[in-house]
DNA sequence: CTTATATATGAATATATATTCATATATAGT
DNA sequence: ACTATATATGAATATATATTCATATATAAG
């Protein structure tokens, strides 16, 4: 086969694959995702359970919110973290299972 | 909920379960494993396919046979790199169908 | 044995990224 | 208004990583 006759990806749908596995490449994202996908938390939760910095926590809280993997609501004067792309955390449980054999 | 009273990952599962998904975060990889994925292919053939160069393709590869996802057998000058996980590819394929959508 | 072709690899560079530290913002209670 | 608590964020630093360049290795052909 030539560079012609292959079913080819567009530059869009490689970067945008990309992303999403960059996302679930890190160990305290992964985590993070892990942990809401067992259930919501606030982020000094997910602090106090993952024994990291709070400061670290919301930083990778922002990046998974930026990718729309996660929303949150506010209760007062605590923010609820919730999953919010069920497709993701689908593959991140395959990808679990695959590790654990 | 407090840090004893969750189903948690051990530290290998998580190392282990984001280094599949590293594999699968960086463009380049994500082109190749797809290719590969279609057909059978050369060093030669991926590089020139991908319009990339020949060096630039054989780390990735390199990079792809240590993490065990893909091997290659040799005819005559040629290597031919065939992927060698299954399971991984399906989850390529998802995201990639998420991506796209 | 020499040359050509295919592939691999080490070093260097450039870029991305995860965490920390310090500080800002937002809400609640008094 | 003041204080405490929860969270976010910018800057700095340290580390990882993708590509290039130069070169090495391996096979084949003559």
């Amino acid at each position: 086969m030539n560079r012609f006759e292959h079913k080819f990806l567009s530059e869009d749908t490689v970067l945008n694959t990309s992303l999403i596995f960059k996302a679930l490449a890190d160990p305290t994202r992964i985590k993070i995702l892990y942990l809401l996908s067992q259930e919501e938390c606030s982020v000094k939760h997910i602090a106090e359970v993952l024994e990291m910095s709070q400061s670290a926590v919301s930083h990778q809280l922002s990046y998974l919110r930026n990718m729309r993997l996660i929303t949150y609501r506010r209760e007062g004067q605590t923010l609820i973290y919730t999953y919010n792309d069920e497709h993701v955390i689908t593959l991140l449980k395959q990808a679990i299972e695959h590790a654990e054999h």
